[in-house]
DNA sequence: CTTTAGCACTCTCCCCCTTCAAGTGCTATC
DNA sequence: GATAGCACTTGAAGGGGGAGAGTGCTAAAG
């Protein structure tokens, strides 16, 4: 009897079949059908034999006696892992996706078009979203007063994101004094993080008492209602293609229980989160997703972190069926992630 | 034979009956059924009779002989019409409602949470979106220069939305002359629209040939590459609870598309555009919406243009099956459309 | 003239049964 | 170790045969 970890060759060859018929047809695989489609010209007896074998090592499962067998998600793992042969993406997929994502020149952009091709190319939802840094240099400030006690604040950052937020102030300030502490932080802090003007601001208000008065009332009332505050992230997670998993033959409850979870937008984030980071170098496939995310049985995560140079700038990812063409999805999502760093880089 | 438009007072209680309880129950509705539960003790003979003028009417189908009854296209749109009687907002709705939408500042925000709502009180999708008229009075512009020929442009608006593009130039500007150019703008042209300022732009670039040369040639290089374009739309469609619609035993194929159409954002506002507007004052249902938009058959949206004082800002709408709860979800679309004028009206 | 009761008829749905095909495990054989 | 053969299991598919719900029609009652 074979270890889980390490089995023969033939298994490995037997195993792969089973695993691709399945994925194609949807239907457990018996040995005569497996005999009849396999180059080696085993008999079904034989093939028997290995698939039992199989099942002992947790691969196969038998929805009932007497039904073929269908592959556990052990079984993928092992699929995918064995696959890390690199193959070529199609022109055709290289085709699709260049014409989406010619012209993108902003990150948003490029994401919000990632998410749309992905969705495109594979057979479940595509997903991107952007991780919003503090680490992010400060490069302008403009606050607007937009009525009484109400400013619109806008913050650019160096990356090129611009972030807006409507704030209600304790008292009311008029636009001569918000265009005076704006002038001040534009003109003392650029280029500062974000993180690091807020924490100076906040030594300065401090420390300041009397002087500069009424620019430093004005800049603590802004603070305080959260002018440099993170955005929420909500407007930085894209998902794209729900209908493609409408069209599968999945259970319509865990299906509605999945498009509920890709519906709030801070679940997504986090998974991604979760899973992809920076030290990883390419792409991740995550099988065993029901125990972290219960709503996930049945689906895998195909992702990779979205880098310019060695930063991370967001993450990418296909969430689709158990059932889906791996090799197809993983080439194209790694193709992405580089086309990433290559389009924003020569850019930037 | 009563004709199609004018049903007596009998024919229109017994087709509202069929309607609620195909509505409920989702299966064709019988006489004798419908004889149990009307208060008036009529025979199941005497219904049938009805039931047969109102099939001749073009009220009701029968999917075969001898089954019930089901509603046409033309039985809800009756019974819509004739449910004009306004009821109060429940206030279980109404909590639900003004929890989600408390502290609202802006709009984007108000209509993004608004979609949210819409699908939590109903059994379908909750649609919002922004109608961006170029109206808007220009507040304030900037322009951060992203790299070799690549510069951001953020314009500010009056009404506190804030717009931001990337836009390649065809040669390189240096962040001095960004500023000057920005500065420009700003001093000369804040508080025109945004068409104003486009206008009177180009009529003062093509004028001074010589004199302001470095600016103007700025001025010109950013236009040209789009600075004060309109954003593209579909940042400002909100879309949820897509989730909503698995759970309905719709056919598959009609809800894979439906999905597909709500991805287009573009579609989605073009859609609302379409039904909806400003003259019009209350809560419109759209019924027969197969005719324009083929893959939205079995599909009913319901919804009210989004007006602060007699301004259309936006449009608000739930698309869902066509057995939904009319009166619940009317009453709930017309309440937050209310309330979006209220609360956006105080505070601004 | 409208309403109702009665009745024969028509469907669909569901249950039960049988048959069928696919697949299995085991054993004996090469 | 691989294969062939065989008996066994099981779900899927197909075919009655009610049962139930509903209809249309006709004739009688109000």
């Amino acid at each position: 009897m074979p270890n889980p970890g390490q089995i023969g060759h033939r298994e490995r060859e037997i195993l792969t079949a089973i695993v691709e018929t399945y994925i194609s047809t949807g239907e457990p695989v018996g040995s005569r059908t497996l005999s009849r489609q396999n180059r080696d010209g085993l008999s079904p007896a034989t093939i028997r034999n290995v698939m039992a074998d199989l099942v002992d090592s947790g691969f196969l499962e038998q929805p009932h006696t007497s039904a073929g067998r269908v592959p556990t998600a052990q079984a993928y793992r092992y699929y995918v892992d064995q696959l890390s042969g690199q193959t070529l993406i199609s022109p055709a997929d290289q085709n699709l996706i260049s014409e989406n994502l010619q012209g993108t020149v902003d990150i948003q952009q490029f994401l919000e078009r990632t998410s749309h091709v992905l969705s495109l190319v594979s057979s479940g939802v595509g997903v991107a979203i952007a991780t919003t840094g503090p680490r992010n240099a400060l490069d302008h400030v403009y606050f607007s007063r937009q009525g009484t006690q109400k400013v619109l604040a806008v913050v650019v950052t160096n990356s090129g994101v611009v972030r807006d937020r409507m704030m209600r102030l304790d008292r009311d300030l008029p636009q001569t004094d918000l265009d005076t502490a704006a002038n001040y932080i534009n003109e003392n802090f650029r280029g500062w993080t974000v993180d690091k003007v807020k924490a100076e601001l906040a030594r300065r208000i401090a420390q300041e008492r009397s002087e500069y008065d009424r620019l430093m009332q004005s800049l603590k009332e802004l603070t305080k209602s959260g002018a440099l505050t993170e955005e929420e992230p909500s407007r930085n997670v894209f998902v794209e293609g729900v209908a493609n998993l409408v069209a599968k033959d999945e259970d319509r409850e865990h299906l509605r229980e999945l498009l509920k979870t890709l519906e709030e937008k801070e679940r997504v984030a986090e998974l991604l989160g979760a899973y992809l980071d920076t030290r990883q170098e390419a792409v991740r496939v995550v099988i065993g997703l029901e125990e972290a995310v219960p709503e996930m049985r049945n689906f895998v995560l195909i992702g990779a972190p979205a880098r310019v140079g060695e930063e991370m700038r967001g993450s990418l990812a296909v969430i689709g069926p158990t059932r889906m063409d791996y090799q197809h999805t993983i080439t194209a999502v790694s193709y992405i992630a580089q086309l990433f760093d290559k389009l924003l880089n020569e850019n930037v």
